[in-house]
DNA sequence: CTGAAAGCGCTTACAG
DNA sequence: CTGAAAGCGCTTACAG
């Protein structure tokens, strides 16, 4: 008992109608007028049938599929669902579907995942979070296969990028704690590869250059963007010989991981020790010491992510996907301040 | 400038071999003994080419698009995260990509979203959390696509299910409290149409029943699986006349929410009120204090459901996917208990 | 208005 | 071993 589907052919043989004329109704093709007699006929087949179409023949008939490949490191840190979420919706809203793939901050996966992109012919490839440019890149750029490419180095724009600019972040946070009166600012950074960490290293070292600080690379400690290596990179810095009496997480998780660290020292936050995350996911508000951080606009970066990808496909015409000059958008990210930090005690 | 991309034939004429002697060697057939000098020559102008299946054509010959449908509520919920990321990579090892839904618990939206999955022919559909049997099931079933549904309905039993016992869930976690000497004790419940969450409730009014006490329904607040959800139920709860002792969250993020009330009234958790979660996300031990909860086993269950859907698609053989009678797996959920519970003061 | 037909890029018997 | 060909289900000119 195979997987039976009707077809246009089925429908328009019991309707007694070319299956041109089936494929015109179930397009709304206006290029030629259906008697409302014939469509009703036809409609109340497909009905009958219930017939769905094939998207597979149409995709390799028309050269578009409606789907958008997503490239995260990990759908499990919250601010990457988030992203998903919103470009998920917003795909559907406009008749797209996604693949979603996670990265794993590996070049490899990466690759991988976007050699069955290619091969299952989505119309556009939106990346979160990787680094540089890459094989798949260039891959996708050869078969001009639309990409949009979010939290890319600023410093190596291209013309499908939506960019927030990370180092003014990072610059936002460790004044932040600066102007607290901190002097010994710890940093938990994210893998090196990744320019959306590198660039925030920048603005931490701008502020203290600002400052008149020198940077002390034991206060350097590299994370994993995740709870667990925030927690452990914490233990690191705390139990150094010169401790920071605040701390920069690169994101909110690894600072929900460093105030752990510090509960488990016997630290208060922000008393002992004065905590900065990095993203604003929604549970930086809901935990204890509710945490200060530096917000992302999430929605305002899907939202356009999904505007480019939009103006992407749509600028080649039906079916080619040709992709053509979009300006690069640069957007900014705000200190929040909550109860995870405060003036340094003397 | 159009998209163009290598096809076989493209392969095949610089080759000098036929274009089915490209089919051969790019899906490794054995049924043919291609001579290496041939097979070395062929591969050598695909990578030349950089060739790359079109699987539209694939899949439209072949009935198989290696695609699995993801339908979860809400892929911002942690435990769905997790969900959809044990999902993706298993399937990614497997060669299978994923196509991620969120249905926002709206029947109306899920419906949609098995529409275009059918379109799109994908070769199952795994759903986590629906509300039983549904209008998007019938139409999966009658097109004889395979499905396995996370969390149904224990009592509604498919022949393609796993299941968790989330009625011993709900009575284990009120007896936890029971046994700490708590006799008020709120509920904040999920979506009343979700089965998941009344079986949780039937689970808590079998421990009440046990200890030989009357459900109280004002302490049954219906919450709706978020932070803010169980912020708010957690407030009218506690602000109520006969306020509880101890309050079971029928979800982690819903007790995050439900202690952040307790301090914005200015009780401590577990000192005034005992709070005790459900799900076990990565994030229930990193928060102060430490939620006691009940914990799902979350990978298993990824492995479990993956492991049906395999054994359903290949069941129908090659290209049919006949779905066959594949046992329902119960899972049962453990107490996990850290600091968020404790005795009830005297 | 309506139909016959080409062709998208593949896989897979079927002949040589 | 190798090639010509059918056909998966569509869309879209092209004739009538």
């Amino acid at each position: 008992m195979p997987r039976t589907r009707a077809t246009q052919t089925d429908i328009a043989r019991r309707a007694g109608v070319s299956q041109a004329m089936v494929s015109y109704v179930v397009n709304g093709n206006t290029r030629v007028s259906i008697p409302d007699e014939t469509r009703r006929r036809i409609e109340a087949v497909m009905q009958e049938l219930g017939y769905v179409p094939n998207a597979l023949a149409r995709g390799l008939r028309s050269g578009q599929t409606r789907t958008i490949g997503l490239v995260v490191p990990d759908n499990t840190n919250p601010f990457f669902a988030e992203i998903a979420r919103h470009i998920e919706n917003l795909g559907f809203e406009k008749g797209f579907s996604v693949i979603l793939c996670n990265s794993d901050y590996d070049l490899v996966k990466e690759n991988a995942h976007v050699d069955v992109l290619l091969a299952k012919q989505v119309d556009g490839v939106i990346f979160c979070a990787s680094g540089g440019a890459t094989e798949a890149r260039d891959k996708l750029r050869a078969s001009k296969t639309p990409v949009v490419t979010i939290d890319h180095d600023i410093s190596n724009l291209r013309n499908e990028t939506v960019v927030i600019d990370y180092r003014l972040g990072g610059y936002l946070a460790t004044r932040h704690l600066l102007d607290q009166g901190h002097r010994r600012v710890g940093c938990i950074t994210g893998p090196r590869t990744l320019s959306s960490s590198t660039e925030r290293l920048a603005g931490y070292q701008d502020a203290l250059a600002e400052a008149g600080l020198k940077v002390d690379t034991g206060l350097i400690v590299p994370g994993d963007f995740r709870i667990q290596g925030g927690e452990a990179a914490a233990l690191r810095l705390l139990n150094g010989r010169r401790k920071p009496s605040a701390i920069f997480a690169f994101n909110d998780l690894m600072a929900i991981g460093a105030i752990q660290s510090a509960r488990i020292l016997e630290l208060k936050v922000p008393a002992d020790v004065s905590v900065i995350g990095f993203d604003d996911i929604p549970l930086a508000q809901a935990i204890h010491p509710a945490l200060t951080t530096i917000a992302q606009p999430i929605s305002e970066i899907a939202r356009l992510a999904m505007e480019v990808f939009l103006k992407q496909t749509q600028a080649g015409g039906t079916g080619t996907a040709t992709p053509t000059a979009v300006p690069s958008l640069v957007l900014k990210p705000t200190l929040i301040v909550r109860s995870s930090t405060a003036p340094i005690a003397r």
